[in-house]
RNA sequence: GGGCUCGUAGAUCAGCGGUAGAUCAUCCCCCUGGCACGGGGAAGGCCCCGGGUUCAAAUCCCGGCGAGUCCA
């Protein structure tokens, strides 16, 4: 066991004159050129030294220190690539946010399975880390969207084999060598700059690492990752053992924020990277500094960097010491400095959002769709906050312009969309806290904690907004001291269910060859030849029972990419087995059956052709349909799950709205146009990274395939990579039917159509429901929306006429015209009567008597026996005991308040005679 | 993917087992020279859909559809 120090000893760093020191004030082991030097540099244990004193012999902008770093690298034989989408997902399905450069890269290419594009090569990536989001603006250097520049090289050890790149292309010297070239190149003074280990852990690799200091500042992290985690390995790292990989890398990251910032020298690192949009923001908000506040804001953002500052707390407990050293108020300084805060963070939230919305990111409650909701709500409230009255649109499109983004319309009908949303949730909000701030002011109590949580949990309703929205009202909020933690209580139990995951089954399967899979040959046989390589009888995990055969060589279509399995059958001479499912696992397939063919035998397979048909039509259609979608919604159309069917298929697809009918038609008619073009799908088998070079990302509709050749699968205009088996020309997809739309999800937009005579069916069976619904109506198709209209139309007026007809009715009968017994109760005239009918009837009745002063007692045999008995205003007849006793006598129970009161129960055959004793019930309630 | 909340008049919402309500908007009348305001009246409801429990469901339970929100 031991650490890394020898990884340290770089022939670079001896040649030079480098010295390895200890940090005098926190310890850590640094490499200098600067023999007299005893801190390493960073803050704490040195300050900012660049703040008005540039490091660099020239201010770079942002762009332009982007040019230089890459042109630099690309001098010395690295290839410059393409920077990956921000929306890490659309790659690999372990993260959502790019947050370093060599995200682009896992787990593929580091792991050794895939080629890079280029070795070496450099890239400026743009990256989101959504941890920043409370440091932005107040730090001073924090941003949310940052990219990082990077130099990357890919090794293997010299000697061993399957890896897809080998040899070394250059370690540890040549990269710190590099970084003090590009340092030197750029007029840096590198008897400043200090060189830290610092031992780099992160996903199950580890390596050594160095930072580079100058002048105070962080600007590179360059890391050797060639350590895995390995229980016996010789390396302990933060308590974990880790031994050499046989692939190493080169992972090197260069904020280009920061460097643009040191080359400028400016308070903080936003007045440097984006200086046009905090002139604007500050201009819009209508922040206007004195010369006297200009300079105390300069000075205090200077000594805010020669601090300690980590975070948004740490700023909190320096911002008084600031304000002792300058001599001014503490709440003046805080009132100089807090609109900037704002007005950065809106600068850098909108950048992140151009970032976000440009990949094609769709707000939504879910994955990285709710992270940009997160960041848009945030840039709405900060720019309301500081008086930012400019829309939200122009703000992103600004950033949006500059990131060179193409697709700025739909950008910023996102953000307006967006607004509107959140501008309604929070007029929701609004009203939902002023009654309930109303209600507790009735009962002179605080609103609870509980409250509290509810409001934010199930509405969003921030708590400062209902503190603001109490306090006009005059009510106090109980605002616990842990809010969020509370939030948090409540959805503990939630955590504890996810986990129970069944464990992948050990198949037994290691060794059988790869099964040679026919179907991606000729899509369009469904007869095959093959032997029957093993069987096995399946075990009790499989209640189904049945055997599993594998073959040489199959026809068969495993279940994947949202395609079913094939069915058919294998046969032999002497047995037919029915292949009931089919699964791939690993490069084997697993065809399940009811009898054993027998190992060893030739059998023949048959696939069952209509089936498989239907699938290859609705799998061929679910690319066209994708495709036309994109033509009518937008380019940021993205699948988000996808399942074929023999009679119909869906296809999910983020967009940030519902789709309306006129869209849904449009849709359906591309994708027939598309059809009726009969263009040719064709299958080609491509290396990766050239797939991925001249397709783009967007191949990926259907998830992200593994290994290092993808097949894609071109259908007209339309490229994907895809596992499915297809039609060989559009136009056997046939019709296009799209059955309907609904909203899976906010931000996830469900299409459901048919293809082929799937298609046709549909027709048919919507046509045979309107012809049925004609039938009923007596009339002929065409005339059935109309007369349905009028029909609903008509039976409304019925029901509101039979309403009236029975008050009239009721008010008959109580006037005396139709029986009824009259007794007196106590001086009160009390009817007793039996009306058949249904409540209604009985209510009104009884409502009718009770105008006229009397006390009513109504029965109905219609639905089982039924009571209402109404008591006039003074008269001491409980209503809701009477009834309870007149039906407990038929079997049933019955209440309500004391003037009105219903009930009933199952004994028909005991009405006349309750009735009959209702004066003596109503007496016996007088006593 | 999981949790929570909500679907009642055109709009915003009460009601939360026992006769469907309020406010605004709409229409009519009064007041005015006219408008705003004010006063009086009317019209407007498959209480989201489907099951269940109950004598009785807008109300309770289950399922679906729709909307919102928090978290991974």
């Amino acid at each position: 066991m031991s650490g890394l120090e020898e990884e340290y000893r770089l022939e670079y760093f001896e040649t030079n004159g480098f010295y390895r020191k200890q940090c005098v004030a926190c310890g850590d082991a640094f490499w200098t050129r600067d023999g007299d030097r005893e801190t390493c540099g960073e803050p704490p244990c040195d300050t900012y030294g660049f703040i008005d004193d540039p490091g660099f012999a020239e201010a770079y902008t942002l762009e332009e220190m982007r040019e230089a770093f890459l042109g630099f690298f690309e001098e010395h034989d690295h290839e410059r690539i393409d920077p990956y989408p921000v929306a890490a997902n659309r790659w690999r399905d372990d993260v959502l946010l790019t947050q370093a450069s060599i995200y682009d890269f896992q787990p593929l290419v580091t792991s050794g399975e895939t080629p890079p594009p280029a070795n070496p090569l450099t890239v400026s990536q743009p990256c989101i880390r959504m941890q920043d989001i409370d440091n932005v603006g107040k730090t001073g250097r924090h941003t949310m969207a940052f990219e990082m520049m990077a130099h990357h090289a890919f090794n293997a050890r010299e000697g061993v084999e399957g890896y897809a790149y080998e040899g070394e292309v250059y370690w540890k010297e040549e990269t710190v060598a590099y970084c003090e070239e590009l340092l030197d190149e750029l007029g840096a003074d590198l008897e400043e700059v200090t060189y830290i280990e610092d031992p780099w852990v992160g996903g199950g690799n580890a390596g050594p690492a160095i930072e580079v200091i100058y002048r105070g500042l962080e600007l590179a992290t360059l890391v050797f990752m060639s350590l895995e985690r390995d229980p016996d390995g010789e390396y302990e790292l933060k308590g974990d053992s880790y031994s050499p990989m046989d692939t190493y890398v080169v992972d090197t990251g260069y904020g280009l924020e920061r460097w643009t910032w040191l080359s400028q020298g400016t308070p903080t690192v936003y007045e440097a990277i984006y200086p046009e949009m905090i002139d604007v923001l500050t201009e819009n908000a209508g922040i206007e500094h004195t010369e006297e506040e200009a300079a105390i804001v300069h000075d205090a953002a200077r000594l805010a960097g020669n601090l300690d500052i980590d975070d948004a707390d740490d700023v909190e407990a320096a911002r008084a010491d600031i304000a002792a050293e300058l001599e001014v108020g503490l709440d003046r300084l805080r009132g100089l400095l807090e609109p900037l805060e704002s007005v950065y963070a809106i600068a850098d939230h909108s950048r992140t959002l151009a970032y976000m919305l440009g990949d094609g990111i769709v707000p939504s409650n879910v994955g990285t769709g709710y992270l940009a909701r997160m960041v848009l709500r945030r840039l709405k409230r900060l720019a309301d906050g500081v008086g930012v009255d400019a829309p939200l649109d122009e703000l992103v499109d600004m950033q949006a312009e500059r990131l060179g983004y193409a697709n700025r319309d739909t950008v910023r009908e996102v953000v307006r969309t967006e607004v509107e949303k959140y501008r309604e949730t929070l007029a929701r909000g609004e009203r939902r806290v002023e009654s309930l701030a109303e209600e507790y002011a009735r009962e002179g109590q605080p609103i609870p904690a509980e409250e509290l949580v509810e409001l934010y949990d199930s509405h969003g309703i921030q708590p400062d907004t209902v503190t603001d929205i109490a306090s006009q009202r005059g009510v106090d909020v109980e605002t616990p001291d842990d809010f969020y933690g509370l939030v948090a209580k409540r959805h503990e139990s939630e955590r504890a269910q996810t986990d129970g995951e069944e464990s992948a089954s050990d198949t037994g399967l290691e060794g059988l060859p790869a099964t040679e899979r026919l179907y991606y040959e000729d899509q369009n046989r469904m007869e095959f030849e093959a032997m029957v390589l093993e069987v096995r009888e399946r075990g009790e995990n499989h209640p189904e029972g049945g055997y599993d055969v594998v073959l040489d060589q199959t026809m068969f279509y495993p279940e994947g990419g949202g395609q079913p399995a094939d069915h058919g059958t294998l046969s032999t001479d002497d047995v037919t087995a029915s292949v009931l499912d089919v699964q791939l696992v690993d490069d084997v397939v697993i065809h399940r059956t009811d009898v054993d063919p027998g190992t060893g035998e030739f059998v023949r397979g048959t696939v069952d052709a209509e089936r498989r048909r239907r699938h290859m039509r609705h799998h061929t259609a679910t690319h066209i349909v994708g495709h036309a979608a994109r033509q009518v919604l937008g380019d940021h159309i993205r699948q988000a799950g996808a399942q074929k069917g023999t009679e119909s298929a869906r296809l999910d697809v983020r967009h940030y709205e519902s789709v309306s009918h006129e869209q849904l038609t449009a849709i359906e008619r591309r994708a027939n146009d598309l059809v009726m073009a009969n263009e040719p799908v064709k299958q080609e088998w491509l290396d990766r990274n050239e797939a991925e070079e001249r397709h783009g990302f967007d191949i990926y509709q259907g998830g992200i395939p593994e290994g290092e050749q993808v097949r894609l699968i071109h259908t007209g205009p339309d490229t994907q990579a895809c596992g499915g088996t297809h039609v060989s020309y559009s136009g056997e997809v046939g019709i296009i039917k799209i059955l309907g739309t609904e909203r899976v999800q906010d931000g996830v937009v469900r299409l459901t159509y048919a293809a082929g005579e799937a298609a046709v069916e549909a027709v048919q069976r919507t046509e045979r429901r309107l012809d049925a619904t004609a039938d009923v109506l007596d009339v002929s198709p065409p005339a059935v929306p109309e007369t349905a209209e009028r029909f609903f139309e008509e039976w409304k007026a019925r029901g509101k006429r039979i309403e009236q007809l029975q008050s009239e009715l009721a008010a008959a009968r109580a006037s005396g015209a139709t029986g009824g017994e009259t007794v007196d109760v106590g001086g009160t005239t009390a009817v007793v009567q039996r009306v058949d009918g249904g409540m209604e009837q009985l209510r009104a009745t009884a409502n009718a008597l009770v105008d006229e002063g009397k006390l009513a007692v109504v029965g109905s045999g219609d639905d089982g026996a039924q009571f209402v008995v109404a008591v006039p205003e003074g008269v001491a007849v409980d209503a809701g005991e009477v009834v309870g006793e007149l039906a407990r006598r038929v079997g049933g129970g019955g209440g309500g308040p004391a003037d009105f009161a219903q009930g009933g129960g199952p004994d028909t055959g005991a009405l006349e005679d309750t009735l009959a004793d209702a004066p003596e019930v109503l007496r016996e309630q007088l006593e």
